[in-house]
DNA sequence: CGTAGTTTTGAGATCGGTCAATATTTGTGG
DNA sequence: CCACAAATATTGACCGATCTCAAAACTACG
């Protein structure tokens, strides 16, 4: 179950065996979660971080007066909240999308391994610096992208994302109602719901009940002008 | 001038003589920066990172079409681009606000530092990881609030932000035109134009030519929905 | 098969954008 | 110090993307 965080890894660095075995003992016994439960709450403690081997989940922020904001959107092999190895506690929330399979890695093991092996550390340093990218992105998105743009950004960032980890990145299921989307791109539910229609009607995507297909990747990328660069494909070595 | 640096890390973080001398060693000759300036461009393979001794810089995305987001503002004592060192080339340009004092800090430097040092290097990952959760904080600010409730977001984060590290957070120049603020605040000039004189009429935050004066700073608070957890000014010992 | 959640649609309102003109400030060369 | 140019800020009139409110249609599921 662990293969997803090592092909996520090794598309961009290279592993010595030494290195994947380390890794492979970090992760203990994973468990399942269903869908819609919220795993980590803001400003709790927290002693471990949550390897997402199965399934989608999100980060999201909820303001005093009910407004939510999704922040990101993690896939099976991510770290849904390495960050918290050195925060501690967040300031954000983490549900569950879709059912979930995680593993919860203690600090303490992080901290042995990021030691032991520094260039691991580097490595897992880097997984949380190209999740900022992608908030930077996002930042992007919400401050200059129209509605329809901002939701082809997404499906677009996806997309790449999915066929990371050799999952199929034209068809997939979101687990996403159209209120959760409205949450991600700072639109209301109402707005998405036209929006995906008329990316329907100019048959670039159709999204239905929580089932994405892409039907023209090199239009939704047009659309949203999308550069997959921030997502660091081809990553330099360490 | 590394001063700002460490205040900035002892603020959160308890540092041994042995770690604070490490961190002055790190830090090479200081150089001297016009305001806006770009001191990395998008794309570069970078070899060291750049620490803000004095002054405010920006990072910043351009879009084909000519749209631009500023992603985050750098106060003195601040990395800009700390995560350039597992990123090793970024997707975002960064700029001088003011006239700047900065120093490059090699990325060997930084690899024997953490190795040597773990301890610091989880405070400096920290420290990126402290960068991303600003980054979270401006989707939740473009993402939900209103366009006076961005820009009371805005100065209420770098009241707080200059305050730690000593500075004035009451009345600061901030170097920025309104243009560059709407770039900040995914909106245009004219309608900053407009909303900073509500904000001013309302008595909550004077600006006059990058000058910002905060009249009211619970007002603005209030007006954000702003709640400073994410900027971790209390932080946990790592 | 009833009920709750979700999606779809319509009508009208509004926040913020666009365009364009004017005013103000800053910088520069003489 | 002045004259001018360039950048920046301000204001007005109008526009339109997105929101709000509300109802209806659809879907999932016990």
């Amino acid at each position: 179950m662990i293969e997803r965080h090592l092909i996520r890894i090794k598309a961009r660095h290279s592993l010595s065996m030494d290195e994947e075995q380390a890794i492979r003992d970090l992760v203990p016994t994973p468990r399942h979660v269903p869908r819609n439960s919220v795993i980590v709450r803001e400003g709790e403690r927290l002693e471990a971080s949550t390897l997402l081997l199965d399934g989608l989940l999100c980060r999201y922020k909820d303001m005093p007066d009910g407004k939510r904001q999704i922040t990101q959107i993690h896939v099976a092999g991510d770290f849904a909240d390495l960050h918290a190895f050195t925060l501690k506690r967040l300031e954000h929330n983490i549900m569950t999308l879709t059912d979930c399979t995680l593993s919860r890695v203690p600090h303490e093991s992080i901290r042995i391994l990021v030691e032991q092996q520094p260039r691991l550390g580097r490595l897992y340093w880097f997984s949380t610096n190209l999740d900022a990218s992608m908030n930077r992105e996002w930042e992007l998105s919400l401050g200059q992208r129209s509605a329809a743009g901002r939701l082809a950004a997404l499906f677009c960032e996806l997309h790449y994302r999915l066929a990371m980890i050799e999952m199929d990145g034209e068809r997939f299921s979101l687990g996403m109602n159209q209120a959760q989307l409205a949450d991600a791109l700072g639109m209301t539910a109402v707005h998405v719901n036209r929006t995906l229609r008329l990316l329907r009607d100019q048959k670039l995507l159709d999204y239905h009940r929580g089932e994405a297909t892409i039907l023209d990747l090199k239009g939704l990328e047009a659309l949203a002008e999308f550069d997959p660069g921030y997502l660091y494909l081809d990553a330099d070595p360490l």
